[in-house]
DNA sequence: GCCGTTTTCGGCCCGACTGTTTTCAGTCG
């Protein structure tokens, strides 16, 4: 029987692909190509054997026929025959080695050829016996420099999750903020983009004298290592192994700046496209004209731009917002003057999952109700665990039953400032049964069901459960659909297309859960969802008052999922949401 | 290998910094 290959292993061997034709020193734009789908198809929502049963693979960007060709045989034998001999002329350990910052496919060819190097331990120990400085092009400082990168692969190994990365980088803003000089300054990259995890982080400021402003940010205590210091650009690493670069620029140019150091990479390369069309290169700092064979007249004035607005302009385009720059249909949006009004934290108006003391939170109702209002929800739902959840001191029916006395008397107490309803956040157990039964959900006003357990059973059984739940005519919402967890979970291997079609079908909504371990939906699949018009909702299962400040996580989110706020409910005003859990069958 | 508001063939984004070099290749973002 053979084991079917997901989406991610299928674009891991796309990407293993591209790392060693370009190590065999094959065309730039064949290596490229096989790049770009691997990084394409890591995002792509639905599974790849349906894309191939109904003949769209070659419909997702960067997949023609050869690569089409490449992912059938994939998901029908579980293997690329093409990979496969690839794999017999270069060892796959180089694809390892070509990840250490400052080794590309030259040094790893080099290592091998000379040195016979196949492994990051190979590489290591050459390095500590001296061996890598004699090498051409190689020096006492190259050979050191490899030692640290080996350091740093050992140390941080991957991307950090945004819930991370953003307060260290807020952190250095302000640091930076209050120097002399400093006009304006911004956390670009894939932080401003919102992605779940952040590989570095990219700081714009606007300043007319860079030189202090470099020292002083080689200098944060925090940093353990200089990557790099140049006139407008330095490298830094902190502590925690986290890189950090920083670009200075004037601010007449910050426009160009800041589109250029938001990305991504692929976005980027559409925009010069766009600009070469006009007869303009674009580059980090203005659109310069360029004569019939490209080259760049040197006479004629550049274009520079103080907003990013006027740099979309140029072009021709509405300015499209940040969490959208991934070239994955934007464009051809913002063209046709489609692009949706993204969802702002100012659009909600409830919270609809949180939890007390009376399971595992920190405040009481009354308590979880003045923050809520403070940050000004409308209403909430207290939604506890159910008693399958021991650990998190679940409710029995009969401690549940005892809650909404209290939520009752809360909701009085606050007179209609805030309404505060009553829910519960149900476990879907291991065995398929779902924790409460019918004649106690019909007593509560709002339903989340959610797994929290056998998130590793096989396909079909997990799946089975979601959909258990779904079909509840009392269960409301799916809690953190997927149940990973950033960095060290892996998403339950749900079949995310029939949990869609089920969902659809009851009428249900599916959560993003906001807290940046959880962002559970996952923004293609919240794409996804809408685009079947399944009901979004957005909620930080906050166990205690400032978890409630992690909603804007769960925002950015949303809008990378293309997200309006009519997509979802928790925008609805009071009377809205209730008639339509009434109308659910309550 | 992909792709098309100039194309089904002939293009395919651009600059900073480093380390090793005497003018540049390699790497990165």
């Amino acid at each position: 029987m053979l084991m079917a290959l997901t989406n991610r292993q299928i674009a891991q061997i796309f990407l293993n692909i591209a790392d060693i034709l370009e190590l065999q020193g094959e065309s730039k734009f064949r290596f490229l190509s096989y790049r770009r789908a691997g990084e394409v198809l890591q995002e792509y929502p639905r599974p790849l054997a349906d894309a191939a049963a109904d003949n769209t693979l070659e419909d997702i960007p960067g997949v023609g026929e050869a690569i089409a060709a490449k992912i059938r045989q994939a998901l029908e034998t579980g293997e690329i025959p093409f990979y496969e001999k690839l794999k017999t002329q270069v060892p796959l350990g180089l694809v390892d080695i070509m990840n250490i910052n400052g080794v590309g496919p030259k040094k790893a060819k080099l290592f091998w050829d000379q040195l016979g190097i196949i492994t990051l331990p190979d590489l290591q120990k050459a390095a500590e016996a001296s061996k890598l400085r004699d090498l051409a092009g190689m020096g006492v400082k190259s050979e050191q420099k490899i030692l640290d990168g080996l350091a740093t692969l050992a140390r941080q190994g991957g991307r950090i999750p945004i819930g991370t990365a953003r307060p260290i980088a807020d952190a250095i803003v302000r640091r930076l903020q209050a120097l002399e000089g400093v006009e304006d300054i911004v956390a670009a990259g894939s932080l401003r983009r919102g992605r779940n995890t952040i590989g570095d982080l990219d700081i714009l400021v606007a300043s007319e004298s860079p030189l202090p402003i470099m020292d002083a940010f080689v200098k944060m205590p925090e940093v353990v290592r200089i990557l790099g210091q140049g006139d407008t650009k330095s490298s830094v690493e902190l502590d925690i192994g986290l890189q950090v670069d920083l670009r200075v620029i004037p601010h007449a140019r910050w426009g160009a700046a800041l589109q250029y150091f938001t990305g991504s990479k692929d976005h980027n390369i559409k925009m010069r496209e766009l600009a070469l069309k006009k007869g303009y290169t674009l580059n980090e700092y203005a659109f310069s004209p360029v004569d019939q064979a490209g080259n760049i007249i040197e006479d004629a004035p550049k274009v520079t731009f103080a907003s990013e607005e006027e740099i979309y302009q140029f072009v021709g385009l509405p300015c499209i917002p940040p969490e959208l720059r991934e070239n994955d249909g934007e464009f051809e949006a913002a063209r046709a003057h489609r692009l949706p009004t993204l969802i702002t934290i100012d659009d909600i108006k409830a919270d609809l999952h949180m939890h007390t003391t009376w399971s595992d939170g920190s405040l009481s109702v009354r308590q979880m109700a003045e923050a809520a209002l403070q940050r000004g929800r409308k209403f909430i739902v207290i939604t506890d665990h159910s008693q399958a959840s021991v650990i998190a001191n679940g409710l029995t029916p009969e401690r549940l039953l005892e809650q909404q006395k209290e939520v009752r008397r809360v909701n009085d107490e606050m007179s209609g400032k805030i309404y505060v309803l009553h829910g519960v956040e149900m476990d879907i157990k291991a065995d398929g049964d779902l924790d409460l039964p019918d004649e106690i959900l019909a007593q509560l006003d709002f339903v989340i069901a959610s797994l929290h357990f056998g998130l590793t059973q096989p396909r079909e059984q997990v799946t089975q459960r979601l959909l258990t739940a779904i079909q509840n005519p009392h269960v409301d919402l799916i809690g953190h659909p997927t149940g990973r967890l950033i960095p060290d979970r892996d998403p339950a291997d749900l079949d995310i297309e029939r949990v869609f079609a089920a969902a659809k079908a009851s009428g249900i909504a599916l959560e993003i859960n906001a807290n940046p371990r959880r962002l559970d939906l996952d923004a293609p699949y919240v794409r996804r969802a809408i685009e079947l018009g399944i009901p979004i909702s957005i909620n930080t299962d906050s166990h205690a008052a400032d978890n409630m400040d992690l909603l804007s996580y769960g925002i950015t989110q949303a809008r990378r999922g293309w997200a309006e706020a009519k997509n979802v409910i928790n925008t609805w005003d009071y009377q809205t949401f209730m008639a339509w859990v009434q109308k659910r069958g309550k």
